[in-house]
DNA sequence: CGCGCTTGTCAACCGACGTTCAACAAGCTG
DNA sequence: CAGCTTGTTGAACGTCGGTTGACAAGCGCG
């Protein structure tokens, strides 16, 4: 029974600085750990917070997941979107030099944030979304607004399984630096293309 | 208190028989369902038989995936090794369409294993292990037994990701003959390894 | 100052999961 | 038929994601 000032037991904050504040938690979480390794209690813990109170700013597990991912990917597409400026190899290269700048320094997270995609539907279709807007962009440099042909959709959608598979090797082994990388996807790009129209003619290309 | 002749509460089988079974029934239900998807209680349930003695013969469900994954795997594994006979292309096409028949006949096995495998470390290496090896028939045929320069190892890396990419998309839109399909990786394929030869002229290749 | 609205805590609970344990019962051997 | 091995089970544990309801602390406003 203190009669005396005692210090407030929480720390009240506005709703906008609370959200943000359980976000990064969430996120900085999620960055080093896989989806299924962290728990809400966790995350709740981290944050200094109730569990009840985080459910209170994001109703489930996969909300916040998805909240925080969708995020650090709009912030990924910005940079990697293409200037406008420049044949399209060049604005290829460009956009491919931020993507592994931007996974040179996180690379951990690329690779945890993968593996937590590859278990929950939600997080696929997130990750297909950025693939098919990626391979639209290429599309829209390279064929105009043509319905692209079934080989060589299937050859672009190869292409980005091939700068995945790759990348992971690379940000693994770390013996080739980024520029080799850069021009390695780039040249393997062009070739992948080239031989899409060996197996398809009735391709059409229109390149730099 | 029947006190007739009852019916045996349960069937005895031995050891090697019930294995089978319940490895049977986890493999059945691991084919069309995500390794998340489904539990325990279903798999005993879908055998006829109690959880305990699931867990009896595998003690963890991870043990009892590794166990029917593996054992897929190896049959594949037999199913695209390389004869021996014929150039290195030749061998590599009658490979590929040997894998790609199998996924034809399994596409949704294959797309929900690889959708699981990408979620549990173990399973992961699994995979990883099936692609070094298949990497190694590939280079063994490629450089004999030296060992490959990075950008030649990242590219076929790439490559088995190109591929993984482009069946995938085939099994989604099927809108691409088996052969055409096969030509194409076959195309990728030579055209990544000028294209690593272009970035690299080091590497040194013997092509058929 | 006091009142009320928002923000937050706490403890307990739910059903489902993977996993474990003590005890029962089926079948072989003597 | 007794007794042993061992295949098999129902019940329970701890943790997870998620929910409920009652109540306290901070802050603005009359």
């Amino acid at each position: 029974m203190p009669a005396m000032a005692r210090e407030p037991a929480y720390t009240r904050l506005h709703v906008d600085e609370r959200r943000r504040q359980l976000l990064d938690a969430g996120a900085a979480l999620f960055a080093r750990h896989a989806y299924e390794e962290i728990s809400m209690r966790q995350i709740a813990q981290a944050a200094g917070v109730s569990k009840p109170l985080l459910y209170h700013y994001f109703p489930s597990k996969n909300d916040l997941f998805m909240a925080a991912v969708t995020e650090a990917a709009s912030e990924l597409q910005d940079r990697i979107a293409p200037s406008g400026e420049g044949t399209p190899v060049e604005q290829l290269t460009a956009s491919l030099d931020s993507y592994l700048e931007w996974i040179e320094d996180n690379g951990e997270t690329w690779s945890k944030l993968m593996q937590s995609a590859a278990a929950l539907p939600q997080a696929r279709e997130l990750v297909e979304g950025f693939r098919a807007r990626t391979m639209d962009m290429v599309l829209a440099e390279l064929t105009g607004r043509r319905k692209p042909r079934p080989a060589l959709r299937t050859a672009i959608k190869g292409w980005l399984g091939y700068m995945d598979a790759a990348i992971l090797d690379w940000t693994q082994a770390r013996d080739l630096p980024r520029a080799k990388l850069r021009d390695l996807l780039l040249a393997a790009f062009v070739a992948t293309l080239f031989a899409a129209q060996q197996v398809d003619p009735k391709i059409k290309l229109s390149l730099g």
